[in-house]
DNA sequence: ATTAATCCCTATTAAACTGGTAGGATTAAT
DNA sequence: ATTAATCCTACCAGTTTAATAGGGATTAAT
């Protein structure tokens, strides 16, 4: 399942898009406008900026604005931020490859046949971004 | 991620479905011959006969087949049963469904979409039978 | 220059989850 | 009766999760 972390950040920025509001968005505000706890959004917050998807201007009208395009900015990147990987196992993901113990043994194990294959189904969904998202719910 | 408990349960399904025994397959046997931890197997058994997978006979000579047709017995199935949800969110799950506050408040959450579709995608895949994942490798 | 608002960093915590272990009771075939 | 197997209950150490707490650094409006 996905970490409340994740889904506060798609919030979050989903948030701070739809705003579209040349000054930056407070931390303070979008705690309330959306109901996260205000330390652990800034925590969230810090992790995304980190990763270079949005910027932050400090002082009062501080807050903060995309770095990146919202176009560009998909919910797989941000669950590889926040969570990790996409794919259920190791062994099938991309960005976090890792072998498994029977990957190693066996010719070609069973298990990542299928994994892999549920990863290339979830793959297109999960690059919708931010700005698509926005507009579906209108 | 999958749990190990979903890995080593598909491996021991796999396992006891290709031996094609008549008589019942030891806890003992698929552990040595899939590397899985003796006693950890055994409560991942027992947790698989709870759900009507399998069945049991014990005493020497006994041990563990299917209830099951291999046919009807789905990766979904084995991870609901270990693990839960299939889905990301309680909100997009079927047979865990929960709601989320932010569904409770907003008309339409715009996650929510995105989740829903993400699952449409995965179930057809995670709905393979042991059965198929055994023809698969061969 | 003060001050108010923010960013930013570190630490702590309670609860849940994960990946196992341990030991004994029960059952049934020989 | 012995043995080999399931079954049942409890335990445990380490990690993760979802926060909370506090405070220092930075900035900009006044």
């Amino acid at each position: 399942m996905l970490s409340s972390r994740v889904k506060y950040a798609i919030h979050a920025l989903l948030y701070i898009h739809e705003q579209k509001a040349h000054t930056p968005l407070s931390a303070k505000k979008i705690a309330d406008a959306k109901k996260i706890p205000f330390k652990f959004l800034e925590s969230i917050l810090q992790e995304l900026k980190q990763a270079a998807i949005i910027k932050s201007q400090r002082g009062p009208s501080g807050g903060y604005g995309f770095l990146k395009s919202p176009d560009d900015v998909t919910i797989a990147a941000i669950m590889r931020i926040i969570d990790g990987p996409i794919a259920l196992t190791s062994c099938t993901s991309e960005n976090f490859y890792d072998t498994c113990d029977e990957c190693m043994s066996e010719h070609e194990c069973e298990i990542k046949t299928v994994f892999r294959d549920l990863r290339k189904e979830m793959l297109p969904v999960l690059n919708r971004s931010i700005s698509e998202l926005s507009k579906l719910s209108k």
